[in-house]
DNA sequence: GCGCTTTCCGTAAGCGTTTGCGTAGACTAC
DNA sequence: GTAGTCTACGCAAACGCTTACGGAAAGCGC
């Protein structure tokens, strides 16, 4: 090789081929108006020449990016790890390329991603962090969708937004109620709930579904203690923490997050209080690991793979007058962690109620 | 707003702030040769009019991509979303974006990847997943690399690969060696080894070191049993299972990673094998919720997310003559799920060791 | 005030594609 | 053999930006 200074252009290829840039190009893509013969020819040679048409040119001269964005608040969360992983695997299949943002639950940074990603072109962009419960707060973000959709851009968002677009819907609500309805069922009352952010859709509406189960028991939401603290595994912590110090009767806690609960149970584990003979923890989202924790965590399923996988394909179909929404089912799972209320008053033994196990 | 249709262009900023392209492009760039004062005014109409460069004609034009490619295994493994957690956060904090592919431990697939990479020519390329212990698996994926580096793009892999690149190499053998010799020191001989698939580089470092330790107690890899099954939580459970079926006297279990560990200790479990009572179980990573599990997994911590900043930070430096190289750290984390071997053949009871904690 | 340098800005040439349009040549129909 | 229709291909104009290069205005010393 003399000298691979830089990569092929079509126009090398073309020399090569001995035809136009134009037909070289008709005939890599496919396109009618070159006989079959002349465009196996241009094949074989950008084959050989190793060929890879350059993405920015292509684009810019008015072809597809074969590249979709995906928003998340942080990759690093397995909510968010297991969104992605199902993403790039229809994008894969595709043969399309993921550009990850993390937006860190900061609606100024979503913004910005959000921009970055159209300065991209990306064909289309999903949003799969929450959305925010101030619909001021995405205002903006939505100005911006919107005008990318204008100028024939796709957008699906995973969770509830104020930004109008394709959107998977994940149970929130009803999953909130399955696993407060659980608890109650098991004779549990005195329910402490540790909460994400109140800015978020999703904690807002998994609380919402909370309230609603508490209805039926006679009960609101007022009556049980709520946390708002970090939706992560040290906000699960720390909630936990301040929920034990200021109501020590609590004998059920619910973590409207899986990595919360992970908090939750840490902090009882280092205080010696035995779950769930003493205190019941539950939670929503059945993380890859959720089985595996000390005690098994029962939680309400969402099937955070599939979403991801829905989320694309639904933003790669041919755009629709109306918004698209679609539904995720969601499945009480429990396990080891619930078990029923003890009787009185934190009984130090172990309760003799029958253990509940995986379904 | 009369007509928004498309993204406003360089050109339109120019016109609505009276300067010629050039200007404003230098004014944007922050490139010397415009008076502040023009500068700052050109600024503020972009701005006003939420001008974000298009990308692809900045990359045509002869700038920056400003993309990084990203190739690991598979986004969902807790492994190579923390080190993508760590690629994304510098990136973001450069003004770069990420584009993420799986390769699913197949060479021709990562290969495949490696290509589209190139071909949106990301400022850099980053292989985070393990490498082949046969160079000819990655011997095209080489070349690829190599031209792409000529051609000025910068690459940087995580592990050890027979790839032409600055490294970020994981202390793997190292941490081997740290996992037996705790486990050897605690009293056990008779040790079982989960690893995975024996073509990875990272498994077979990791074992190199589970050798090493083993010879001054004059033990070899030959006596102790080795079984390769997947290195997935579903690998270590079926690891698990054919280990203890044909091994019934083992004492202690390594697992090459902390997610087949997670499936052992999901198996001992099940079978109702204490932890570390009967058998102990060890592994190398320390992944968020190895501390989560029950019992506390002990486990060697790879700074993971800390392998991701660097590799992009070496990527981004000027280009050196010399591959460079850097080795992380590694810290054994003893937690709940080691203890000293049992005496005699499996004691029903528990033992009476002291159990070592956390540190 | 005259040459000089310096500062600031505009003109225009690409970057590598795609694609509308124009034009040869081959073929059909008479 | 001539006119008309296709087919297969080439020419050249975008796409939106960066960046030499050149020219005008402004500052300097004398």
């Amino acid at each position: 090789m003399p000298k691979p200074r830089s990569a092929p252009r079509l126009a090398d290829v073309a020399a090569r081929a001995s035809v136009s840039i134009a037909t070289a190009s008709r005939a890599l893509a496919g396109r009618a108006g070159v006989s079959e013969a002349v465009a196996a020819h241009v094949r074989e040679v950008a084959m050989q020449m190793g060929y890879v048409a350059n993405v920015h040119a292509r684009t810019l001269a008015g072809g597809a990016t074969s590249t979709v964005g995906l928003v998340v608040h942080e990759i690093g969360d397995p909510y968010f790890s297991e969104i992605a992983s199902g993403v790039i695997g229809v994008a894969a299949q595709r043969g399309l390329t993921v550009q990850i943002c993390h937006s860190g639950r900061d609606p100024e940074a979503e913004l910005h991603q959000i921009r970055t990603l159209i300065a991209h072109r990306t064909d289309a962009i999903i949003v799969a962090g929450s959305g925010y419960t101030d619909p001021a707060l995405q205002a903006e973000s939505n100005a911006v969708l919107t005008a990318f959709q204008q100028s024939g851009g796709r957008v699906a968002v995973i969770g509830r937004h104020h930004l109008s677009a394709d959107a998977v819907r994940p149970d929130n609500e009803p999953a909130g109620a399955a696993v407060a309805a659980h608890l109650l069922e098991l004779g549990h009352r005195r329910i402490g709930v540790i909460a994400g952010p109140a800015i978020l859709t999703t904690v807002a509406d998994r609380l919402a579904g909370v309230g609603r189960a508490l209805a039926p028991h006679g009960l609101t939401l007022d009556d049980v203690p709520v946390v708002h603290t970090d939706f992560t595994r040290n906000g699960g912590a720390s909630g936990a923490e301040k929920l034990l110090a200021d109501h020590p009767d609590l004998t059920a806690l619910v973590a409207l997050n899986d990595l919360m609960a992970i908090g939750v149970l840490s902090v009882l584990r280092s205080r010696g209080i035995a779950v769930p003979q003493q205190v019941s923890v539950a939670s929503i989202d059945d993380v890859a690991v959720a089985a595996d924790l000390a005690p098994g965590l029962t939680t309400v399923r969402l099937p955070m793979t599939e979403m991801g996988e829905l989320a694309l394909t639904m933003a790669l179909k041919p755009p629709s007058a109306r918004r698209r929404r679609k539904n995720t089912g969601h499945e009480l799972i429990v396990r080891d962690s619930t078990g029923p209320a003890p009787r009185g008053r934190r009984p130090a033994g172990t309760s003799a109620g029958s253990k509940p196990s995986s379904r």
